[in-house]
DNA sequence: GCAACACTTCGGCCTCCGCCGAACCGTGCC
DNA sequence: GGCACGGTTCGGCGGAGGCCGAAGTGTTGC
């Protein structure tokens, strides 16, 4: 591997298209970035195992599908120079540069499901706990099912409305870490705002761990907030 | 410019093998680069022209030479980054690792020149007395030439000697500004050093100016080197 | 078992681009 | 002026690789 191969995984209009979507930390499918990048299912295929061959994502199978997503830090930090030093480049809708000021370090919103120490927390109590388990792919367990159910979350529901997967990894770039996302990460987080386990401060996507949500995290998940 | 042109820019063996060179700080001409690369001054003579025109390098013609560097910090940031993702890529030669340490950002030497805040002191500093000027590239002027003399140093033999330029610039990372290179740059260095004006810290790149130093640098070019 | 679906592999097309040598241009030296 | 030399431009060659559609594989749902 030469300096100028690692270049040329971005130097394809298609391949960057991939990684600069995959900058917003999710895993995405191979199907979902084909269409984003509009390019045909074969194409992006033959893409995506070259840039897993070369090291810029990694990839899970689940079923029939292949999910993508970023390597790690070092890939983002890769493909953020290349932007920043492109010069009409959009900065890429990711949460890097947010997420290092403090607050939405703490906690946050990553889309619709909960990100930064507060996500990794809950991410690793839940597996921890036998909630959610990791082989073979993210999935949720029968003590899980019942302890979304005692949140009012019906899981079997959720299935079936929708197209979207129950849950899914979200690296965290500032934890390094994943945290739970997917139809099922986004109904707790939008229960912990209900309950107001978690207020958003201002109109951003940093969040605040209230007094009820120190406590319900506690019981919960065991996880201790006081410092978050 | 797209983020996957940028990348083009250094998806060439070639074009990557000079900007490797060039993370020396050095300027380099085209042809000293089209025989390190091995190729055909024709071939690096396009190559050049494209990375130029990329924003990657920045060029100064003098004479019939062409000279080129690195544009600057963020074209750096982004080299090293790549070469930081690529796995077995030799660490090049550079200077940001190491001078990111104290003792070398306040004195150094770059090859067989001055650099660091030392560095660019001394080149801002005969700039402003009129010992050199920056038009149509960086030459001794007639007062120039005197105070080298004063130094025992006869810049009219250097210039016969070698083929070297006699002054060139020469990009200091630490301090983003210039500092002075070539046969003259060479000769000064290895004045202040035999006279002791500094000194090398152990075997390394560090320098560190003496008593007799801040004396000499205050007379000969008005310097307050007592925080270097 | 069958159909729908997500993805992969393969073959072929076509464009892009890196390379060179030859001819050319300008500068510097005698 | 004449020559040497660094650099540039141009034409042509050959290989690399991006794209698609068609056929094939494995998974899910009925």
């Amino acid at each position: 591997m030469s300096l100028a191969e690692t270049a040329g995984l971005l130097a394809d209009r298609t391949r960057a298209a991939f990684c600069l979507a995959l900058f917003d930390g999710r895993a995405w499918t191979a199907g979902e970035l084909a269409r984003h990048a509009g390019v045909s299912a074969s194409t992006a295929s033959e893409h995506l195992s070259r840039l897993v061959t070369g090291g810029l994502l990694v990839e899970e199978r689940q079923g029939r599908h292949r999910y993508v997503r970023l390597s790690g830090p070092a890939a983002a930090q890769l493909i953020e120079s290349l932007a920043a030093f492109t010069p009409d480049t959009a900065t890429p809708a990711g949460l890097r540069e947010s997420t290092r000021l403090g607050a939405e370090a703490r906690a946050r919103t990553c889309y619709d499901h909960l990100a930064g120490q507060l996500g990794v927390s809950v991410a690793a109590a839940a597996l921890e706990r036998g909630l959610v388990t990791e082989e073979a792919g993210l999935a949720v367990t029968e003590p899980g099912r019942r302890w979304f159910a005692e949140l009012g979350i019906d899981l079997a529901a959720l299935r079936k409305s929708g197209s979207r997967p129950l849950l899914r990894s979200c690296l965290d770039w500032t934890e390094r870490r994943n945290h739970l996302a997917g139809a099922a990460g986004a109904a707790l987080c939008s229960r912990a705002l209900d309950r107001r386990w978690v207020e958003r401060i201002g109109s951003g996507r940093a969040l605040t761990v209230t007094a009820a949500g120190r406590v319900a995290f506690a019981d919960l998940l065991g996880i201790d907030t006081a410092a978050t």
